[in-house]
DNA sequence: AGCACGCCGACT
DNA sequence: GTCGGCGTGCTC
């Protein structure tokens, strides 16, 4: 059944809620004493339960508060708790002439629940509209939508924006398939590679909640990994649900359910590229308890499954699991919140590891699942570093740009298979670095990075300005080179150099999902990487001191975290891979050595790079031991938000500094200054366990001042970027 | 956000 | 006297 389309009628033949609404009017008018509310006589109210508490979605009032409308009695059935409702807003204000009410327009809300009578002292509205009977806001997604909110220092109307899929009356009107019956558990496959893998999985299927970090072997069986660990889950009666970075590694785990479920029946794929009415088709299906097994991107870790019984997500370090609407919640935290909340088995799981993963291992909350150190030989290719400053021999490799060792290894592996070639994106990293530490040129005013306009002339980046006399901060240097080679001109320089092979790129606009197992050199920027289909003969890793020289707390998690990527593509070192001819892979990284990312991943050990990382920010009090938000905004907003926040004992206002313009071209995001104003930004900083009390003192402040748009400053717990 | 109310100065 | 500036506060 859909009402859709119906629009609010003429005021002249007003329903019985409109009609309510105007004996409001009257009420009021009798000017002198206050009207007393809930006295609706002559109304028909809802007999039980006449009052609706209603959250107001859009609109001015994104307040957490609730608003008390009258329940007319012809709405009394489908005004259920969790529907969709439109209510008039500010009506009481309007004027009302000729017996028309003016202003107060229609507002988009959800019923939050049904109550007896109001606390409100003044004449209730009713409600105008029931827009479908569908109850989309159970109180499962409605209980962890405030526990989101409350933990961003966000509004519940601000996350069920993130949280709630568009409507559409199609999709409703159509019943959703009936449920399957549960699989039986699965064989542990390739799980049993891992000591402890086996044991996660029986757990699952007998109904426990594990939890655990999952350190995945490099190669291509992880996809099907997750697909048993939902299946087990199902084969006990329960949901599951699993977030992915990006479409193209959703449609795989997908393609693996699939296969280990048997058919398509049991679970749901939910993305943005879906389009809306397919969406929101699927989300229904699993809000209507027909599919129970989800995997998708980031807005699917709201998904309402029902009876969840694990929540999972891969490669948590990537940002795209990072919302840039506000207040920005994390998938990994939200994840983390519905496992404690619903009482779920958790699973991170990731080729390296985070420092909060890392975390959550180091303080007990999860176990570890790793492989022993044979499998990892095994399976992992062999890396070499190499100079990338060494003079090239061979004139072709001088031609190539690429080192000695580096162009033989290609040249040996191409016989073999693809080989890929991964290169930093451009605009990612620094253009320009200093000659001799290589540190990357910033500009001396707003730490930008620093661009040759010509020949004679360096230029700011961000800001503009011209930079005459530049000298590097770190060793004095004063002469520049050209950091990175573009995957471009990287992919024009290979094909000349290995004219017979054909050269593929992969990269932001057009990205490549696999490439066949054939000889071909493919030129691929960080996290676009195609699959190849025995894995890859050899892979290069080039301006690997590039990825460390971001200036962000990051950069080296991040760095290793691409690596790993990459090298897990190629065929392992001790077996061969599959489908290879029993030769193993080779990595070449040209880095320095020395570096700690890259030593991590020569001995391919993400989880001791991530202790020892997560051990030296606990040193210097930063996240995630520490636990920091970002207030953002004109200078003004932002010092009297913190003024007036209760903030906890010990807390560190660490600024407010000016903050860098956004880079030009990036689309603006919250927390960006609107470009020609200048916005400050200072840093909160709380000892450990003090997280939730930042977060609820910064909510309160902000509650407290009024809601003025722009000038309210932008808060941002758990910032990324905090250089 | 709108939209009222309200308390001040400049005008017919 | 009355018109209208935009500073506060309310909207179920």
């Amino acid at each position: 059944m859909s009402r859709d389309n119906e629009r609010p009628r003429d005021p002249a033949e007003a329903s019985d809620g409109e009609q309510l609404a105007l004996i409001r009017e009257t009420v009021r008018k009798a000017k002198g004493e206050r009207a007393r509310p809930r006295t609706w006589r002559g109304a028909k109210l809802a007999g039980e339960l006449p009052v609706a508490r209603v959250l107001v979605d859009k609109g001015p009032v994104h307040l957490d508060k609730l608003w008390d409308y009258a329940v007319p009695a012809e709405m009394d059935a489908e005004a259920r708790p969790g529907v969709r409702v439109r209510v008039r807003f500010g009506a009481g204000t309007g004027k009302v002439r000729e017996g028309r009410r003016e202003g107060g327009g229609l507002l988009d809300g959800y019923i939050i629940e049904r109550v007896g009578e109001s606390d409100y002292r003044g004449p209730l509205a009713a409600l105008a509209q029931v827009v479908s009977p569908e109850p989309v806001l159970g109180p499962g997604l409605l209980a962890l939508c405030r526990a989101v909110a409350d933990r961003y220092a966000g509004s519940l109307a601000d996350v069920l924006q993130l949280a709630m899929p568009k409507r559409n009356a199609r999709a409703e009107g159509e019943p959703s398939p009936p449920p399957l019956p549960p699989p039986e558990p699965p064989a542990p496959g390739s799980w049993a590679r891992y000591p402890a893998g086996p044991g996660f999985l029986e757990a699952l299927a007998r109904g426990d909640r594990p939890r655990a970090v999952w350190t995945a072997l490099p190669g291509p069986h992880w996809p099907r990994e997750w697909a048993t660990a939902v299946a087990a889950t199902l084969a006990s009666g329960r949901g599951a649900l699993v977030v992915v970075p990006d479409g193209r590694t959703a449609e795989r785990v997908d393609a693996a359910l699939t296969e280990v479920l048997g058919g398509p029946g049991r679970h749901v794929l939910l993305t943005a590229d879906l389009g809306p009415e397919e969406r929101y088709r699927r989300w229904l299906a699993v809000s209507r308890g027909s599919v129970r097994a989800v995997v998708g991107t980031r807005a699917a870790m709201f998904a309402p499954v029902r009876d969840l019984g694990l929540v999972g997500i891969w490669d948590d370090g990537d940002r795209s699991h990072s919302d840039e609407r506000l207040p920005q919640p994390h998938a990994r935290d939200v994840l983390l919140l519905r496992a404690v909340h619903e009482k779920t088995g958790f699973l991170l799981g990731d080729l390296g590891r985070t420092v909060e993963a890392a975390q959550l291992v180091e303080n007990g909350w999860a176990r570890p699942l790793e492989a022993d150190r044979e499998q990892v030989r095994a399976a992992a290719p062999l890396i070499r570093t190499v100079d990338e400053g060494e003079v090239a021999r061979d004139a072709e490799a001088r031609a190539a740009r690429l080192p000695t060792l580096a162009w033989q290894t290609v040249r040996e592996a191409l016989t073999r298979g693809p080989v890929l070639v991964q290169v930093p994106r451009r605009g990612y990293v620094p253009k320009l670095a200093c000659e001799r530490c290589r540190e990357p040129a910033r500009c001396a005013h707003c730490s930008g990075p620093l661009e040759a306009r010509d020949a004679e002339h360096l230029v700011c980046g961000w800001c503009g300005r011209d930079e005459p006399a530049w000298h590097c901060r770190e060793c004095g240097g004063v002469r520049l080179r050209a950091s990175i080679v573009g995957a471009r001109r990287t992919a024009e320089e290979l094909g000349r150099a290995f004219p017979a092979v054909p050269v593929r790129t992969s990269g932001r606009d057009h990205v490549l999902t696999s490439v066949p197992d054939r000889p071909a050199l493919v030129v691929s920027t960080p996290g676009a990487e195609p699959v190849a289909e025995g894995g890859y003969a050899a892979a290069l890793l080039l301006d690997g001191w590039a990825l460390l020289g971001r200036p962000d707390l990051r950069a080296g998690e991040d760095a290793l975290r691409h690596w790993l990527e990459a090298a897990s593509l190629v065929r392992g070192h001790g077996d061969g891979g599959e489908g290879g001819d029993g030769r193993g892979g080779t990595v070449v990284i040209m880095a320095e050595p020395t570096q700690r990312p890259v030593q991590a991943l020569v001995r391919w050990d993400p989880a001791g790079y991530a202790a020892r990382e997560l051990a030296e920010r606990s040193q210097l009090g930063f996240p995630p031991i520490s636990r920091m938000a970002a207030v953002t905004g004109p200078a003004e907003a932002v010092a009297e938000l913190i003024a007036s926040a209760g903030l906890p004992e010990g807390a560190e206002t660490l600024g407010p500094v000016p903050l860098p313009p956004a880079p030009p071209g990036r689309p603006r995001r919250p927390g960006d200054p609107p470009p020609g104003e200048v916005w400050e930004r200072a840093l909160l900083r709380v000892r450990p366990g003090q997280g939730s009390a930042l977060a609820a003192a910064l909510k309160e402040a902000k509650a407290g001042r009024l809601a003025r748009g722009e000038k309210d400053p932008a808060v941002r717990v758990d910032p990324l970027d905090i250089g």
